[in-house]
DNA sequence: AAGATGTGCAACCGCAGAGGT
DNA sequence: AACCTCTGCGGTTGCACATCT
């Protein structure tokens, strides 16, 4: 008996979300938390497939998401884990909280490769320690994916990445102190013009959010945080993290930047905004997922305790 | 100014693993 | 133990926007 569709293929709605939907989609998330995909669509009125629910809400919608302006540091260390751990983008994003999986696939796929086939080509370029460790592995990644694949059973890249936890440190390591800690500098640097594509007349999702965010309990919707379990770790962080609502609005925005609407990036306010540049230097006190100061902790505390060893391994993100 | 080409991003598809019954 | 359903992941595609000619 063949495996049903997730979704029936007929009546369900494709393309691109309008804010509309995603006003739907959030409000029953807000509601009943995210999770039971399957239910939904049918809850929601939503002609969409349950899958695409998920996917918008995970890329999207949730809350806590950086979209855009890769820093430099950023940069450096996918490299450095795609050099690791292969095309397991999951893997990789569970390093950067702040970004979907989605997020840095595309980024990689766009930027980071031709980047460093031109450093390859020009002999090495200045990211030496990616361009080498890269080296033979790289190509299009799928040398280390695959190797490290054949090396474990697929689905456990927990337990790959505690396999694999010394090189990821060291290769952590290399990455940032090749750098300058401020990678503000690098984000100043992208044009404006592409943040301005994720302007949008969402806003109102934005304050949706905002509103949802606020009370005390962290977010998180009602507490449920399903998303909590699992690779899809990162959601549990970034819905404990105070939010900007800059930060919602970008994100729900960006399916508004489709339908060509107007900047939400004005609803951020300006303790969002240090917020967010307090984020950036991982200087961040208290809340906002200080992603690099802990990594740094993390590498520069060479006593012998593992990221593994902090984290539950059910949930590395909780880490950061 | 208009058309062609290139680039970036959001979304879809199919597969595989995990958990439940 | 086997089967079924749900969820997550990675690869790929298509569209919209930006840049160039």
């Amino acid at each position: 008996m063949g495996r049903p569709p997730c979704c029936d293929k007929v009546g369900v709605k494709k393309g691109p979300w309008t804010p509309e939907e995603d006003l739907m989609l959030v409000s029953y998330i807000q509601e009943h938390g995210a999770g039971n995909w399957r239910a939904v669509p049918t809850n929601t009125g939503l002609m969409r497939c349950s899958k695409s629910c998920r996917l918008r809400w995970t890329n999207y919608l949730r809350p806590g998401i950086k979209r855009g302006n890769f820093t430099e540091q950023e940069e450096k260390l996918i490299v450095h884990l795609q050099a690791l751990l292969g095309n397991r983008w999951a893997a990789i994003a569970s390093y950067l909280p702040e970004r979907t999986d989605n997020d840095i696939k595309n980024y990689w796929n766009t930027h980071l490769k031709k980047k460093l086939k031109k450093m390859q080509a020009a002999g090495g370029g200045e990211d030496g320690g990616a361009a080498s460790e890269g080296g033979g592995g790289r190509g299009d990644g799928d040398g280390g994916g695959k190797s490290v694949k054949a090396a474990a059973p697929k689905g456990q890249w927990e337990r790959r990445l505690q396999t694999d936890i010394h090189t990821a440190r060291q290769a952590l390591r290399d990455a940032l102190s090749l750098d300058h800690p401020d990678p503000s500098p690098a984000t100043a640097a992208t044009p404006a013009g592409s943040s301005a594509a994720y302007a949008s007349s969402a806003d109102n999702i934005a304050r949706l959010l905002q509103g949802w965010m606020r009370p005390g309990g962290g977010g998180g919707g009602n507490g449920k945080g399903p998303e909590a379990s699992g690779s899809t770790s990162t959601t549990a962080t970034t819905q404990q993290q105070p939010q900007c609502s800059g930060e919602g609005a970008a994100s729900a925005s960006a399916s508004a930047s489709q339908s060509g609407a107007a900047a939400a990036a004005t609803a951020q306010t300006p303790e969002c905004s240090t917020e967010t540049s307090k984020m950036a230097t991982g200087g961040g006190a208290g809340g906002p997922a200080p992603a690099f100061s802990m990594l740094e902790s993390w590498l520069l505390d060479d006593g012998g305790m593992g990221l593994m060893d902090v984290v539950p391994l059910g949930d590395p993100s909780e880490f950061f």
